[in-house]
DNA sequence: ACAACGTACAACCAATCGGTTGTATATTGG
DNA sequence: CCAATATACAACCGATTGGTTGTACGTTGT
């Protein structure tokens, strides 16, 4: 909850908002890649590429190592990893709301208590419109 | 791998990239909370929270529903998992490569079947032409 | 009826984004 | 040595972003 760890989910959710840097990602988890091979890959300059690279290596996601005149590129899976960690914990608070619900229909109605299924409405009180 | 799912990808990321909206989207997945409400919460205008209001909403990751003169904000688990997945397909992407690293280690020395570790160094033999 | 409330949206602004071209700097191969 | 290759980075540009204020409109409570 800190303000560097909302710095560091603001560069990995902004990194990965953008397509090309997602398939770079794919590539990139699968395999090492030169920037020049990655590049070659896409229908935009060689600079624009590049760019992408750096801004998934400044959010954690790749990280790079020379090798010659290369930069090769690989795929941090912990990264990927911490991100799916932020989204299990949205889960974790939406299945507290839940619990908080059942609390309320076990204290109404004394039966039906041990049911605890993804739940299809939240809130009886479903009337949309607008 | 259709377009539309990469559309929906960019939606989603982005839409999580800005702390204010994930912040906003972890108050209506604990529970409803009226667009005055969420906005009460923040240092910023009204509009300003209406507005990340509708991005998460575009994105799917919230829902609303009226209520007399109220909006009533809600989040969507379901979108939060499809995210979730999204990065659980990269880290099958990444296990992908570590399987075939295991399989070039193992072809070389028919010893030492068995263990499978992150993997310090990823193999020099890089499959890629230029 | 009508003032207050809750919401939506338009118009505007500075900053950032994703792309471009151009330049500089290593590293490699002939 | 020199040319080609691989990378990095600056400067620029149009589009988008995150914020603002102002306005409009439906709903509610008195």
């Amino acid at each position: 909850m800190t303000d560097t760890d909302e710095d560091r989910a603001d560069a990995l959710f902004h990194a990965l908002s953008d397509r090309t840097r997602r398939d770079i990602l794919r590539r990139v988890l699968a395999g090492e890649h030169s920037v020049s091979t990655l590049a070659a890959a896409y229908d935009m300059s060689f600079a624009a590429v590049q760019k992408h690279v750096a801004v998934l290596q400044r959010a954690g996601l790749i990280t790079k190592r020379r090798s010659g005149r290369e930069q090769l590129a690989s795929g941090d899976v912990d990264a990927v990893r911490a991100v799916a960690d932020m989204l299990t914990d949205l889960e974790h608070i939406w299945r507290g709301r839940i619990a908080r619900i059942d609390d309320l229909i076990a204290d109404a109605s004394p039966h039906t208590t041990g049911d605890r299924q993804p739940s299809p409405q939240p809130t009886p009180t479903a009337s949309e419109e607008d």
